[in-house]
RNA sequence: CGGGGCGUAGCGCAGCCUGGUAGCGCAUCUGCUUUGGGAGCAGAGGGUCGGUGGUUCGAAUCCACUCGCCCCGACCA
């Protein structure tokens, strides 16, 4: 009856999966790489986008909506940028019942589109800076996908921003950098590094792209947002031009930057274990359920009143819900909340009516604490703080611990064998050893901090001179 | 696209090797007893065995083809 999930140690794909499907955040689809987000997967999306949004619209962004077809030689403009993405269109080659003249793009992302509407928009240094974001869908033909972290069809959010200048530019990519490391910290409770990424790694047709890395209990990377400097070139593909105060005419410097979905796979990974998944409570749909405990008819009226009223009290302060069914056990409840990953359970049976109080669990750790029923609203806010406090400062331990230099070629190896995690390595800056390394251990640069890595080495594999180390790390 | 696995009741599976007319657990429904970590007993309903074709007196089982999904690799947020 128990359902099961199979445990991380024995197949952490496998676990992954589970954890997804059993909870109910997600199902499979009919279509195939396409995923059904149910109401608990979905509700923490509209988590994610509710704070990130208030902080886009804080730093001065706007919200739009731009279509989902593109004509197909939008994407021929920018030659970097459709050689990128040209093996994972969808196409839509038919509409109406007719052949189109023109082939339409299922977008892939925004830029193309969203540079060719700036050009009719901009004209003067007066109209910029323009901050735009959409929260939309894009469509990647993957060949290998996987539940949130990598579906045909996504949902993310993307920026778009055309500056004055390369300074304002990359001062934009780097705000939009800190605002998802902070929320990935403070929100998810997952640490991440941030850096630039190398050459190869980059997005096509940006100058240059920065990330926000994070480590799964698996020891792998996850790639958690990005944020890309592009520099001129898709204002020069789609003359994006404005004039100057001298009246001259220049190119706009722009930028492009997003989170997706995938964020609640990294939540799931970051997060979850044997028996479910476990949300921080600042994302967490539901923060707080009341499990009442009875067996005789009169213990039932005044316990489940006294949950009742607990909730009530509580529901102005966090999300709370009281599960009243009687045709499943108290056990069961207390599994199925854990399956789905509620931070905090507050019990209440004849015992703790006796004493005045509720027995709160945390989802984390199991922990056990009394509550007293007079001021429970006080208690708990804390209570829910100090689980999210708790979870990042687990979070941060196990980026620690994972995190490890490599000296050699060989340690990096025998690393990535043994612990994998990140290792901070010396790498020369060539294209060439970073794909070696990549052939050969399956491991890739995943970032190059933009602080605090100054330090003279020699590279990895080929002892060339290297002034700075980097991270590597297999990743998803 | 290469390698592996799987399609049998809503879900998870057994049966297939060695053909004989479909079974188990959970879930569902009814009744009674239960309730501090996935309750117990009794009874009931539910399946063209992924599809097509073939072999056979007879196919879930053997053969051929086909469709779909999952996992592992090459591409990617």
């Amino acid at each position: 009856m128990a359902k099961v999930i199979t445990p991380r140690q024995e197949d952490y794909s496998r676990w992954y999966t589970d954890v997804i499907i059993q909870s109910q955040m997600a199902d499979y689809s009919p279509v195939k790489g396409c995923m059904v987000i149910r109401p608990l997967g979905y509700a923490l999306w509209e988590a994610i986008q509710r704070e990130l949004d208030a902080r886009f619209k804080e730093t001065g962004h706007e919200n739009a909506y731009f279509p989902l077809f593109i004509p197909e030689s939008f994407l021929h403009k920018e030659a970097e940028h459709v050689a990128g993405f040209a093996p994972e269109l969808a196409v839509v080659t038919h509409g109406g019942g007719k052949e189109l003249e023109e082939a339409l793009i299922v977008r892939p992302t925004s830029e193309t589109i969203i540079y060719a509407m700036f050009a009719k928009w901009i004209r003067s240094y007066r109209d910029l800076p323009v901050l735009i974001n959409q929260w939309a869908n894009v469509v990647r033909w993957e060949m290998r996908t996987r539940l949130f972290l990598r579906t045909t069809e996504f949902l993310w959010q993307e920026g778009h921003t055309a500056h004055v200048s390369e300074a304002e530019a990359e001062e934009e990519a780097l705000t939009i950098l800190e605002i998802y490391r902070r929320f990935a910290e403070e929100h998810m409770a997952i640490p991440v590094y941030t850096g630039v990424k190398t050459e190869s790694e980059r997005f096509a047709g940006a100058l240059r792209t920065y990330s926000i890395e994070a480590l799964m209990q698996d020891k792998k990377a996850l790639q958690a947002g990005t944020s890309h400097n592009l520099g001129q070139n898709f204002a020069k593909a789609f003359e994006v031009k404005y004039q100057t105060k001298d009246g001259t005419w220049e190119h706009v410097w722009s930028t492009s930057w997003g989170v997706s979905t995938r964020l609640v796979g990294a939540l799931v990974m970051a997060h979850g274990d044997d028996n479910g998944v476990s949300f921080p409570p600042r994302l967490a749909p539901l923060q707080v359920v009341i499990v009442p405990i009875w067996k005789t008819d009169e213990e039932k009226s005044r316990i489940a009143e006294a949950a009742r009223l607990a909730a009530e009290e509580l529901k102005g302060a966090c999300r709370v819900k009281v599960d009243l069914r009687d045709e499943v056990s108290p056990g069961w409840k207390f599994n199925e909340w854990e399956l789905k990953g509620v931070p905090l359970r507050l019990e209440i049976g004849p015992r703790d009516l006796e004493k005045n109080q509720f027995t709160a669990v945390r989802r984390l750790d199991r922990r056990k604490t009394a509550v007293p029923r007079d001021g429970l609203l006080a208690h708990v806010g804390p209570l829910l703080e100090e689980i999210q406090a708790d979870m990042l400062e687990k979070g941060r331990a196990f980026l620690r611990e994972n995190t490890r230099d490599a000296k050699s070629y060989d340690e990096l190896k025998r690393g990535l064998e043994e612990t994998g995690g990140f290792f901070r390595a010396h790498w020369c800056g060539s294209a060439d050893c970073e794909k070696r390394i990549k052939d050969e251990t399956k491991a890739t640069i995943r970032c190059i901090p933009l602080e605090g890595n100054r330090e003279d080495g020699t590279c990895l594999r080929c002892n060339g001179a290297s002034r700075r180390w980097v991270y590597f790390a297999r990743s998803y």
